[in-house]
DNA sequence: GATGAATGAGAGTTCATTCAT
DNA sequence: TATGAATGAACTCTCATTCAT
C-alpha cells in the first residue's frame, strides 16, 4: 500500500480560494501547489490538468454553498418567503465579514467563472449551467410552498421563470456588490428580491 | 488636426470584441494586433500597456452601449416605464440575432469583465464602477419621470436603491444567459423587471 | 524455484511493442506499466531504470526474432540461397500482416532503436551491435554452404564482407518500408538481395 | 523596419547538427537555442514549435546533402556507374573525418529520423518519404545512362525497383556504420552496391 | 513482495513588453 | 511615425524515479 494524504483536497480548497479571489487564468498552478503545501511536480499525480482542478473547485464550491447556505436557508422550518432572504442573509454575513477583514468582495463563484471560463471550456459552462438549474429549484420548492399557502399570488405554471428570475437578481446583486467592493449593496437589494414574487 | 490614427481604433474596436468573446486574459496581443491588421510592434507606440488598451476598449463599449441601447431606450419620447423594457428589448435582440449566426451569447461586456479583473486591476474596477453608476442613473431617471406621472408607487428617496435592484437585475439576467448561452432568458425576464418597481 | 513474475514479462513484451511503434523516448514508464497491466509503484521493484528495461525488450526482441525469422529461414533444409529469401519472405507476411490490419509498418526493431540511442546509452549501443553481429554469423553460415555447393562465386575471404553487405540491404530495406509505411517495398526488394551474392 | 538577423538560420543549423548527432528527443529546445546564442524566448518568435524547426531542419539538410554529396556525384562528367560509388565515397570521406575527430559516426539524417519521427509525425514522414524519393531519382537517372551506353545488362521497366534496391543499400549501409560507430563499414561496402546493378 | 503517492528537474510553449532601425 | 525582431519571466505540463507503507 501506497502512501495517502489529503494533499489532493488541499490543492481543491486552496484553488477554490483563490480562483473566487483572483479568477482562474490569474492564479498559476504553481502558486495554488505553494499555497496548498504540495510540491509542484505532485500536481499532475492528482489532476490531469489545470482545468480539470477548476471543474473540481467547481464542485467543492457547490457542496459548501449548498450546505453552508442553501440547506440552512431553504430549511423546512423556515417560512416560505423567508428562505429567500435568508439566503440573501447569509451571504451577506459572509461578505459583510470579508470587508471587516479588508478582503476583497468576491461576490459569487459560479458567477465570476462564466465571464472567463464559459467559452474557454465547455464542461465548465455545463457544470455552471447545472448549478445555476440546481439553485433554481431551490427558489421553486420556496416558491411553490409559498402557493400553497396562498402567502403569494403567482400562477403555478409561472413558478420555473419567476425563480430564473430570482437567480438573475440573486447572481447580479452579487456581481454588482463584487464590482463595487461593497458588501452593503447585498443588503441593501435583499428586500427587492421579494417583488420579483408578485403575480 | 489629424484624427487619431485609423490603426488605433481598429485596435480598440477588435480588442472590445476579443474580449468580450474570450475575456482579457484569454485574448494576446500579438492576436488582437494580427485581428486588426496592426503590426505587432506598433501596439506600444499607440497603447502604454495591454492594460491602457482594457481601459480604452472599456470606454469604447460604453459609448456603444450608450448610443445603441441606451439612448434610443431612454428617449424622451418612450414612456418612463417602458424605457426599462424596450433596453431588455433591444439587448435581447443583439443576442438573439448572435444566437442566429451560431455565435456566443456574449451578456454584459462589463458584467464579463468584473470576474477577471476587479481584483487585479484597479483601474478597471473602477472604471466598470462608474459605468454602473452611469446605467443606473438612466434607470432613475425613467423611475422618476415614472413616479411624477404617478405610474409607480414608489417614495422618491427609494429610487435609488430601486435602480440598483434594476441594475442588479438586468447584469444577472444576462450573466445568466451567457452562462446558459440562450438569448430566450433575456426576453423571458424582461416582464419580471417592472416587478422591481413596487412600493 | 519459481519463475520470473509474470508481471516482469508482461512489462517486457509492452516495452517491446511500444518501443518498436513509438521509439523509447516517445513511450514513458506509466504508460508501459498501464498498458502491461502492472502498478506503476511496481515497475522500480522489477528494473533498476527505464534503460534496464530497454535492454531486456530488446533482448526480448533478439529472442524473438531468432526462433520466429533466423531459425525458420536458416534451417538445414532449407537450401542455402533460399535461407536468404525465405526470411525476407518471413519479414514481409509479418509486415503485410500489419498494413491489412491498419497499423503502421515498424520495420526492424533494431534499427529503429539505432537512430535514437546509438548515442545516448553506450550498452544499448554495444547490445545492437551483437545483435547485428549475430545475424551477419546467419548470413555467413548461408554464403558459406552455398559455396561449398557451387551455388555462388565468391571467395571464402570476401564472405564476411559480403554477409554484411546483406545485412546493410535488410535493415535499409526495413527502414525504407517503415519510411514509406508500405510493407510491399519488402517483397518488392527481396530478389534484389540475391544479386549481392555474386563475386 | 525592424531588426534583422540570421539568428533562424543559425537555429535551423544548430537544430540539424544536434538533431543528427543525438536524435530529435534528446535535443531540447534551449540547448539549441544557446549554442546558436539566440535567446531562449525568442525561440518561438522564428518557429511555431520545435517540431516545425525539425521540418526546417530537415529542409536544410536535404538541401546541404544535395549540393555536398548528390550534385557532386551524380554531376554528368562522371560516368554512370562512378556516379554511384562516388556517393558512397563522399559519405565515406565525411564519416571518416568524423572518425580522426573522435566524434561519433552519425549515418544519414533522413534514415536516423525515421525510427523516431516517422510514427510521431505524419508532416515530417512525408518529407522524408519524398527526401527519399528524390535521392532514388538520382540512382533512376544514372541506371538510365548507363543502360543507354551498355554499361549494365537491366531492363528499363526495372530501372525504379533497382534504384529503390540501390537506396535501400545506401541507408543500410549508413545505419550499420552508425550502429558499429565505425565509418569503415561505408568503405567496405561501396563496391557491393555495384552488384545491385546486375539483370 | 509489491504499490499508491509523491517529486525534482526540466520540457515545450506563451506572452506582454522592449529595442534597433 | 511605425515596425520586424527579439526577449525574460512565467506558464502548463511531463516523466523517470523515489519512498512510506
Amino acid at each position: 500500500m501506497g502512501r495517502t494524504s489529503d494533499a489532493k483536497n488541499r490543492l481543491i480548497a486552496t484553488a477554490q480560494n483563490l480562483f473566487w479571489e483572483r479568477s482562474y487564468r490569474n492564479v498559476g498552478v504553481n502558486e495554488i501547489c505553494e499555497q496548498a503545501g504540495v510540491k509542484p511536480g505532485s500536481f499532475y499525480y492528482f489532476f490531469p490538468s489545470k482545468n480539470a482542478l477548476a471543474l473540481e473547485a467547481l464542485e467543492d464550491g457547490w457542496q459548501q454553498f449548498q450546505s453552508h447556505a442553501l440547506e440552512p436557508a431553504f430549511a423546512m422550518n423556515v417560512a416560505p418567503l423567508d428562505r429567500i432572504t435568508k439566503l440573501f442573509q447569509i451571504i451577506y454575513d459572509d461578505h459583510s465579514a470579508m470587508q471587516e477583514q479588508n478582503k476583497r468582495i468576491l461576490g459569487c463563484l459560479f458567477g465570476s467563472f462564466v465571464g472567463e471560463l464559459g467559452e474557454q471550456d465547455e464542461l465548465i459552462r455545463q457544470r455552471i449551467e447545472t448549478v445555476f438549474t440546481e439553485i433554481r429549484k431551490y427558489f421553486e420548492s420556496a416558491l411553490e410552498d409559498a402557493i400553497a399557502l396562498g402567502l403569494v399570488n403567482i400562477e403555478f405554471e409561472d413558478v420555473p421563470t419567476c425563480a430564473e428570475a430570482l437567480l438573475a437578481f440573486y447572481e447580479g446583486a452579487l456581481l454588482i456588490a463584487r464590482a463595487k467592493n461593497d458588501a452593503e449593496i447585498i443588503r441593501e437589494l435583499t428586500p427587492h428580491a421579494l417583488k420579483l414574487l408578485s403575480g
